[in-house]
DNA sequence: TGTTGGCACTCTTGCCTTTCGAGTGCTAAT
DNA sequence: ATTAGCACTCGAAAGGCAAGAGTGCCAACA
């Protein structure tokens, strides 16, 4: 059975109003204010069937209608109609991207940050990575106890570590150390530094105080650090604000999954392309903690196969265009400056695409 | 009027009893608790003047007793028996200590969440800094569009920096700067780094592409960052654990304030020592939003000149004793670790030392 | 056949009253 | 100085009542 028009508006309209004001809404109040001209009483007609058709609910008999996961749903796919972001807000998210460009994880954070300040809801990031190797590789003499390790990986991020060491060195060592380091563990992965390539590293060098196994130590934990996504979450606080979350238990609970790092992504789903932005409504979402809220999922390209992602966390009962768009601009944003250059041009304004859900079973 | 013994033992029990249930306390429980032998009615006589004095207070007429800020600061100063930490929760502080020591910022954000887990309540780490210079600069060659900024700083942490050009640069000109740059910038505070410098530098570089500014841009974002206290927080949820903060708005609003960066020190006030932990009961803090939160902190050399602080925060009814016991392992593991190396030898078993309220105002 | 006004019905919310009990303060006895 | 006893107070929980919002349904109507 198909859904008529009317019956659309006037869902369109029940979820409008019950975003707004977190309310059930009543038949009067879509009779005033959707513009299609005809009284509550045919609009209790139609309410009444969409309760059957499984969009709609009510809490008990005599209250006004909820909208159910089906009913976001089908406001998500088709109703919704795309919230025009002000010039203002499109200058800001421009204007705070462009300020903080450091290394990755640093802009991870401030993503989060940024995505939750923009939103007004928790926002978490994180980046899942492909294979990473090592670009460069280079060691710097500080003093006969002191060295840095410098590593430049293939995602074009830097990680340094310093080393002070019990005995002593000097410096055509370093030197030594830092060319056969360059020629022999840049180009792989973790996985093919071997206990024998380590072992030849340290002959050739003619190192007899370990510092091969202390230098390769630091590579492959540079390299797994950066396999594991890195996820960082704030605003978990602005949870509070939502009605929906005035049960501190409730609030509690979710927020200790969100800052335990849970993950938000559903396992074995991927985003497929980057400007795309998704939408997992309530029960649609694996995690037990999060099936009755909903997340909204944008993903971008930081270069190098690296893929990263931007989720906001709200009640089902979110303002899901808004947080879309919003979410499409960041991601959009930090695609062209973080990923290969091969982005849209300058000015961006990019087409809102908003996938469904992917398992069309609805429970 | 001095405060008799037995009083000292009834407020102790209060304060204990209140601590551990969250409900005001009779005079019946603490006559069956407190091993004094004594009868209800005696212990209301003693409740009574215990109110008198300041110590206590009663929510109405026929409730039982709940301690002010004055009750809580003698049981901090005075009465509250040192909390002996179990050998396991030593081992876990310590285990978990040896476990991640990159570089401090990193730290920063571990000892926080380390504080919070815990202790169970929202814990907050920042550091605060001495003038710091840059004690060591080097410019990575990577290819002629690219190189990479490292910069030792004297508190022993590295940054680094990758740099995109849009022109080519030769070698030896990198060369140039690099060794300029490390005779020339090292050893200076920021606002060292003046125009004239930079001029100069340039010119001894035979610079004309402004690769020198550049680069003097980074070190100056180096050493202001390094001057504003990093600071970290973690835990906020753990808020909503507690009963006072059933009430959501006290709880965002206080949330609001500690993810906003709150300061938690007062200003003015200094940690004189290491070792030592704080306590400021509810009134006794500065800001409007902790005035019933109480604030426990510790401070621990992190070398350098820097200092760290950790700080923890709950309702003004918190397990003071436990709380303080295990910030003060944390601080002192964490300068054992960090600090000059002049810090106490392996085990730690540092005395625990509380410093009062500040100024002895009681209001 | 679809739409509308009207009306009885349902169920929540807020408010008031009552009851219950924990805890106090006071007094008189030890 | 301590204690037992007792009347008193006050908040928290439980029950009851009225108001209001919203529905469902029916009969009238275009």
């Amino acid at each position: 059975m198909s859904i008529s028009e009317r019956k659309k508006k006037i869902l369109a309209a029940v979820v409008d109003e019950y975003i707004q004001t977190a309310e059930p809404v009543g038949s009067k109040a879509i009779a005033a204010k959707a513009g299609l001209g005809c009284s509550s009483a045919t609009i209790r007609n139609e309410l009444a069937e969409l309760v059957n058709m499984g969009y709609l609910e009510q809490p008990h008999t005599s209250a006004g209608r909820v909208p159910t996961p089906m009913g976001y749903r089908m406001y998500v796919n088709e109703l919704m109609e795309k919230q025009k972001l002000s010039l203002e807000e499109t200058e800001e998210i421009n204007r705070r991207l462009n300020r903080r460009l450091q290394e990755l994880d640093d802009t991870i954070s401030d993503v989060s940050r940024l995505a939750s300040q923009l939103t007004n809801y928790p926002a978490l990031a994180l980046t899942t990575q492909a294979a990473v190797t090592i670009k460069r590789f280079d060691i710097i003499y500080v003093d006969a106890n002191t060295f840095i390790i410098v590593v430049m990986l293939s995602n074009n991020s830097v990680k340094n570590k310093l080393v002070h060491l019990p005995v002593s060195v000097d410096q055509p060592m370093m030197q030594r150390l830092s060319s056969l380091f360059n020629s022999g563990f840049t180009g792989i992965t973790e996985d093919q530094i071997t206990p024998l390539l380590i072992n030849s590293t340290e002959r050739a060098a003619d190192d007899t105080m370990g510092l091969t196994s202390v230098i390769a130590a630091f590579a492959i934990s540079v390299l797994s650090e950066s396999k594991v996504p890195a996820s960082f979450i704030s605003g978990e606080n602005r949870l509070l604000s939502q009605p929906e979350f005035r049960d501190p238990d409730k609030a509690h609970k979710l927020m200790g999954y969100l800052s335990g790092g849970g993950y938000i992504l559903p396992p074995g789903v991927s985003m497929s392309g980057p400007n795309e932005v998704k939408v997992l409504i309530g029960p649609e979402n694996v995690a037990e903690e999060l099936k009755d809220s909903s997340v909204i999922i944008a993903s971008y390209d930081a270069g190098d196969n690296t893929r990263g992602i931007i989720g906001v966390v709200g009640p089902t009962r979110m303002d899901y265009s808004a947080v879309a768009e919003k979410l499409s601009l960041l991601a959009a944003g930090l695609s062209q400056r973080l990923g290969g250059g091969e982005g849209p041009p300058e000015g961006i304004h990019n087409k809102l695409i908003i996938k469904g859900d992917i398992s069309n079973e609805q429970r």
